[in-house]
RNA sequence: GGGCGGCUAGCUCAGUUGGUUAGAGCACUUGCUCGACAAGCAAGGGGUCGAUGGUUCGAGUCCAUUGUCGCCCA
């Protein structure tokens, strides 16, 4: 037997030698009711992996690993999510590329990771096929950076079960999914205003929207009414839109208002007539309690112009500047188009920021007063110096610019009108732990949009949509073409629909494609359909849906979690799992989330060099699921410590050579016995997904009930004549359950240990393949004769023990006599081992007496007599 | 502003329906190389459980108020 243990060598044998054996395959043939499916997150290949992500993951394996030895047929899929803006934004910084989709394709571009000299020209432009292209070429580079850290962490993942958010079947089961909603009523398109992200030029979800907290400013402007000399002061952060004013309202109680609802308010510059009503959503208490209503400012002002039929004046184009208008036109309404041209013309062409601060220089100006002279409030329009607040403004949470609501064409599912069964379905599924059910209720009742599907971007799955072009050349969205079920996957950009031939795309008479890719959580809220095949093969999905287990972070219940749900109740009225398992976060010592732009992110792969990977195991497995936890190495050197004690101890009795008998033995018993209660509750933990209660109580056990004691009563017995048999048994048996129920944990060093004889004596090759530890397998062994005997054993070692500390003697000394003394009740158990207890503290002789001033279950250790050290010596 | 969670030893964390003197590991102090293990063993010091009030024979645990940190949402 090796002296020391060698991770790296272990880890390089043991993962080569599972894979080879295909130790974690998946077995199609099985029935659902011995079958355990995870529904495994599909990471984003292009974002970095952290110390937080092996975190996770690794919680997952424990349960999946703790289900294969409960002899479940374990269905452990990888999916990797390499579509959407993450992947599109770290291909056009890594190849510094713009995709250009009217530019024509160009064979066989090949292109090398940017250098520093081309990132200071302009972007190349590619067309909209190379930048696909080059996705998939980083994003398969990605793939396989992640499945190193995988493998390298020990998942038990079937790697022939993996797939991609982009491949085929993921494309096929979208675009399935979108045809089968669409056919139930519950997808639209329209033309509405939708939030919208002005540098990556697409529409976004409630799902991806942030607040930020920034500086803005209350602009106090001065407003008329028309038809007389009244006017009123609005506050207003954006007066940049004042050209888009369509409304003005005030809360009906108001009483400095009450008096202007149903009058006209005109606007300043443009001299623009808007309807002034009441409205109980307008807060009295915020700026001047009267604000206008523009197209559209937030989603308020959506609201609004819903509610109220109010004019559409757009005025912010879609990347992020001010729309060429003309204050003459019919929309326009301007009493005084000319003025209104005059200062707009300052603005048409500037981005929202430079817009924003020309019109408060032109609010500067008494030309632009909407308040007859003489009025109140006549004069510049600006009022006051503006003022400086703070307050949350929507950002898309990977932009860099607000958002704006912008009226444009897009692809919705309905799920406003569905809240009730979304709750009704998330109660159906048992949330671990519960609280985490609430955040996911809160959301869904929080909701306030419909679900923006469509993406006007490149890298994603294709709608299977097309449209008919009229004899005009114009698109009729009216009438989409829809691809049919037998066509799937298609791409409506390349392929055409039926009846129609390529000749035809773009032509009057002809067909357009749909250009819009889906929202990247369209196709990952598939997950557990696109790895069990719900497209093409039912008997599979049949054993594999609903599936088992979906285990996830807690930010991300509103989206993956959220849309999940979503999908299985408009499909099938079902749900996708029985058990979410949510684990936490780990938190830098500061307890802030790991973030690359905080600069506190820790990654995995120096620890598992150092440490071993079942160290860094260990040091996962001590969250609760949905605690977050502060990153700390010295859990690790605990965890290669304890590492260290399983190869030392399992070392020791594997290498105890009497043949084994029959454990008949009181100590031995009364070990047995004690194990099965650690079986039996860390087994109800497992099935509570409470792993970090399970792998304490088995290092608990395994220190201080097997290695410290245990091993210290039983080892001089084990080597003796007498019930030696009986020793060796107990040391063993307590060796093969502790590593198995350690294994799910620690998978290399158990394995190791297990490969030396346990595996060849039960005929279960691996362990992550031996069964889960049961009473059943100890239910030979008799009971011990007292319930109190073990412990006993181990606080008369104690008592000695201590003794010899508090002489400076070594726990090995011997020692010539001493007398012990201890209650009548336990002085019975004490006879029962006391051969193993003197033993174990080298005592020579021993007076044992029965005094009933000594507490029951302590002891006095009294008389003691060390041996002489000389005649140790000599001895030996 | 709303929801959720944390606050227990110097540090990281357990404490499941309320029940003796509140636990573990690390760190710290002291001693010890015993035939598996110094990456070890033994002994020890250290906490009025964020605060206040209440319910109870009894509260870290239940209730109310409150402070503070974090997450999610508006």
């Amino acid at each position: 037997m090796p002296r020391h243990f060698d991770a790296a060598e272990t880890e390089r044998r043991l993962h080569e030698a599972w894979q080879k054996e295909d130790v974690y395959a998946y077995n199609p043939e099985a029935e659902r009711e011995e079958t355990f499916a995870v529904d495994t997150p599909p990471p984003t290949v292009s974002g970095s992996l952290h110390i937080g992500h092996v975190f996770s993951y690794t919680h997952t394996d424990f349960i999946v690993r703790y289900q294969r030895m409960k002899g479940k047929n374990i269905f452990y899929p990888m999916g990797w999510d390499d579509n959407g803006l993450p992947t599109e934004r770290r291909v056009q910084n890594y190849y510094h590329v713009r995709c250009e989709p009217t530019l024509p394709y160009e064979e066989n571009l090949k292109l090398e990771q940017a250098t520093a000299k081309q990132r200071k020209e302009r972007a190349r432009l590619v067309s909209r096929q190379n930048f696909i292209e080059l996705c998939h070429i980083l994003t398969a580079e990605d793939e396989k950076i992640f499945m190193d850290l995988w493998q390298r962490s020990a998942l038990s993942v079937d790697w022939n079960e993996q797939y991609a958010t982009i491949d085929d079947t993921s494309r096929h089961t979208a675009q399935l999914s979108f045809l089968d909603l669409y056919k139930k009523g519950f997808i639209y398109c329209s033309q509405a205003p939708s939030m919208w992200d002005v540098d990556f030029g697409t529409a976004i979800a409630q799902a991806e929207i942030e607040d930020r907290e920034e500086k803005g400013a209350y602009h106090h402007i001065a407003f008329g009414v028309e038809g007389d000399k009244e006017s009123f002061i609005i506050a207003t952060t954006r007066p940049e839109l004042i050209a888009a004013c369509v409304g003005v309202t005030a809360h009906p109680e108001d009483r400095r208002y009450q008096s202007l609802f149903g009058k006209k308010a005109i606007t300043p510059l443009y001299q623009v007539p808007v309807p002034i009503f009441p409205s109980e959503a307008a807060d009295p208490e915020k700026g001047t309690g009267i604000l206008m209503v523009c197209t559209f400012g937030d989603a308020m002002d959506v609201e609004w112009w819903r509610e109220e039929n109010l004019e559409l004046r757009q005025v912010m184009d879609r990347d992020g500047t001010m729309l060429h208008v003309d204050f003459s036109e019919e929309n326009w309404k301007s009493r005084k188009p000319e003025t209104a041209n005059r200062f707009y013309a300052e603005i048409a062409g500037k981005s929202v920021q430079a817009a924003r601060r020309i019109v408060v220089e032109q609010l500067k100006n008494p030309e632009g007063s909407a308040v007859p002279a003489g009025g109140q409030n006549s004069g510049p329009p600006l009022r006051k110096e503006p003022e400086e607040i703070v307050h949350p403004v929507k950002y898309f949470e990977k932009g860099s610019r607000p958002l704006e609501f912008i009226p444009t064409r897009q692809w919705f599912v309905s799920i406003m009108d569905k809240k009730e069964l979304l709750i009704k379905k998330g109660r159906e599924i048992k949330w671990h732990p519960d609280y985490m059910r609430i955040r996911f209720e809160n959301w869904t009742e929080n909701l306030q949009f419909d679900w923006c599907i469509s993406r006007q971007r490149f890298f994603g799955v294709s709608f299977p949509v097309w449209y008919p072009v009229d004899a005009d050349g114009r698109p009729d969205h009216e009438h989409p073409i829809l691809a049919g079920p037998d066509q799937l996957p298609v791409d409506p950009m390349i392929d055409s629909p039926a009846g129609y031939d390529e000749s035809m795309r773009n032509q009057p008479g002809g067909f357009t494609g749909e250009s819009d890719v889906f929202d990247t959580w369209f196709t990952s809220s598939m997950s557990p359909q696109i790895a069990s095949s719900w497209i093409d093969t039912p008997e599979r999905y049949k054993k594999l849906f609903p599936m088992d287990l979906r285990p996830q972070a807690h930010e991300i219940i509103r989206t993956w979690a959220f849309y999940t749900i979503v999908k299985a109740a408009l499909h099938e009225d079902t749900i996708p799992w029985k058990h979410a398992v949510i684990s936490g976060f780990i938190v830098d010592p500061d307890r802030k989330k790991m973030s690359k732009s905080k600069g506190n992110v820790v990654t995995p792969m120096d620890y598992l060099d150092q440490y071993g990977v079942d160290a860094v195991r260990y040091w996962a497995a001590q969250a609760n699921l949905g605690t977050d936890m502060a990153f700390e190495e010295r859990q690790m050197q605990i965890g290669r410590r304890l590492v260290t004690k399983v190869f030392n101890a399992g070392k020791f009795a594997l290498s105890q050579n009497a043949p084994v008998a029959a454990i008949d033995k009181e100590l031995d018993r009364a070990f047995i016995d004690r194990l099965r209660g650690l079986v039996v509750q860390v087994t109800e933990y497992f099935e509570n997904f409470e792993f970090a209660r399970v792998i304490s109580a088995v290092e608990d056990f395994f220190w201080h009930s097997y290695t410290d004691t245990y091993i210290e009563l039983a080892k001089t017995r084990a080597r003796s004549s007498e019930g030696s048999g009986s020793a060796v048994a107990g040391l063993r048996t307590g060796l093969s359950v502790l590593l198995r129920l350690m294994a799910p944990f620690l998978p290399y060093i158990t394995e190791e240990i297990w490969s030396w004889a346990f595996a060849e004596e039960t005929g279960a090759r691996s362990i992550h393949r031996a069964p889960w530890p049961a009473i059943g397998e100890l239910s030979h062994v008799k009971e011990p004769a007292s319930g109190s005997s073990f412990e006993t054993a181990v606080n008369a070692l104690a008592s000695i023990h201590k003794e010899k500390t508090l002489a400076h003697m070594s726990a090995g000394a011997e020692i010539e006599s001493l007398t012990v003394k201890t209650s009548p009740q336990t002085a019975a158990d004490l006879r029962m081992v006391i051969g193993d207890v003197i033993d174990g503290a080298r005592v020579r002789a021993y007076t044992l007496e029965e005094d009933t001033d000594v507490p029951p279950g302590t002891f006095a250790v009294e008389n003691v007599v060390f041996a002489k050290k000389d005649e140790k010596d000599r001895e030996s």
